[in-house]
DNA sequence: TGTACATCAGTGAACGCGCGTTCACTGATGTAC
DNA sequence: TGTACATCAGTGAACGCGCGTTCACTGATGTAC
């Protein structure tokens, strides 16, 4: 029963959206294709209609996800303890499945294929962008090592505070995250070790247009071999 | 064919040891029961002699990787400049499978069943009492404080760097995270948030004793029924 | 200390199940006239 | 605008595979005498 190129588009957003969501709650190997359809209200078989394969789809969801929180970084105007406030609050700690892509996978990241890691490897870029751009400080260089060291503390922060089974203790290591990097850290100046190479400063500008996520094809043709890379 | 007692014994701390590693590098659901058994020298049949269920595998597994670190923990010395040094070098980054657990496995902790997460919550608890004695600082509570902060910022600076794919961006999340988290960190003095509560001050102390772990059977007994959770 | 027997750690076949993936078929959509 | 046909998105059965788990059996260990 063939559909409408609008209801193409609509499910390719549902599927994308509902493997987005469960992927952050029940981590990639939690989830299966066949339940990312049902939950897209789509049967497995039409999956490869759409998807290479389940790599493919880990790839596309996280770009999925995280171009959503990207632009919502880029636009507003909230100023760093606003945003760390937010980042740390319960209601985050809570909302696995619609938050913080680094916070949810983050420590499966390195296990994924190499589209999966650029693609997070470019928004934590954009992240760190975003973030220079609303701290103070002199240098570029400066402003640009404290949104990494700030960014980190906010993740750690946030994934210390779901993993732990204490409220209480919950509660405190979100108070603590807030009180330290919802304000201005103190940090040496200068790179600490291997001082024969010093951080380039371009790099804080060199990502700038997003513009990589156009190679994508809409659908992949019937035809495509699935290789299926058997070594770890 | 039965072996000898102090056979079983090494059998048990090489396959808690191959799991522990395993799972820090693969995931937890990247292996299977049989894989650890392969490791430690043995079959899979072998495996519902010494553990109840994967599940509880992944407990004790867990606890088995914490204890070790622990230990070094408490009983350094070192500076946390040291420490932040060491944790934040690119040969932590490289040894997942040898690592820290909480940045080898921090994001899918939350997902695991209750033994498991009280494990680890007790783990950071040591690490974080361990933390703040090596700190200047007035009050307890600001040493505290400031030991959660920069656990989370050494955590999330080791799961960034490990995330990303560019080697020179991997170097720069390192070295941010030396300079900020291994010297003191500035933080608002009071809990920026619900101020009605202030956080106890005797949680620093709470948890001195670890008695916890006398209470797991050495080997289940054959007969234990294996209700297996169909629920998410 | 030596023998006879009970114990039980480990083996490997087998189980049911869910996974990722494929494919023949269906029937509504889109297009050519 | 209306009809006839080609296209192709979605369905559901089927595949091979690896997983967690069980169990009858084996034979070395540990023990009783």
């Amino acid at each position: 029963m063939r559909v409408s190129r609008e209801q193409v588009a609509e499910n390719r957003r549902k599927i994308l959206d509902e493997a987005a969501r469960l992927f952050r709650e029940r981590g990639f190997e939690g989830v299966g294709v066949d339940a990312v359809m049902k939950a897209a209200g789509l049967t497995h078989g039409a999956f490869y209609g759409y998807f290479t394969s389940k790599e493919d789809l880990v790839a596309q969801a996280c770009e999925h996800a995280l171009a959503a929180t990207d632009a919502t970084w880029r636009e507003s105007s909230d100023a760093r303890s606003v945003l760390a406030t937010r980042y740390l609050s319960k209601e985050h700690v809570r909302d696995r499945g619609g938050g913080c892509v680094f916070a949810a996978l983050g420590s499966d990241v390195p296990r994924q294929k190499e589209d999966t890691r650029k693609t997070v490897t470019d928004a934590f870029r954009e992240r760190v962008e975003a973030l220079a751009k609303r701290l103070p400080g002199t240098s570029v260089a400066a402003r640009r090592k404290e949104a990494i060291a700030t960014w980190s503390g906010l993740v750690g922060s946030l994934i210390l505070a779901r993993a732990v089974d204490d409220p209480e203790l919950e509660r405190e290591i979100l108070n603590a995250g807030i009180a330290t990097f919802g304000q201005t850290l103190k940090s040496k100046a200068g790179a600490p070790r291997s001082p024969k190479k010093a951080p380039r400063d371009g790099a804080a500008t060199s990502g700038a247009s997003r513009s990589r996520s156009s190679s994508r094809p809409g659908r992949p043709s019937r035809s495509a071999t699935s290789s299926r890379a058997r070594d770890e």
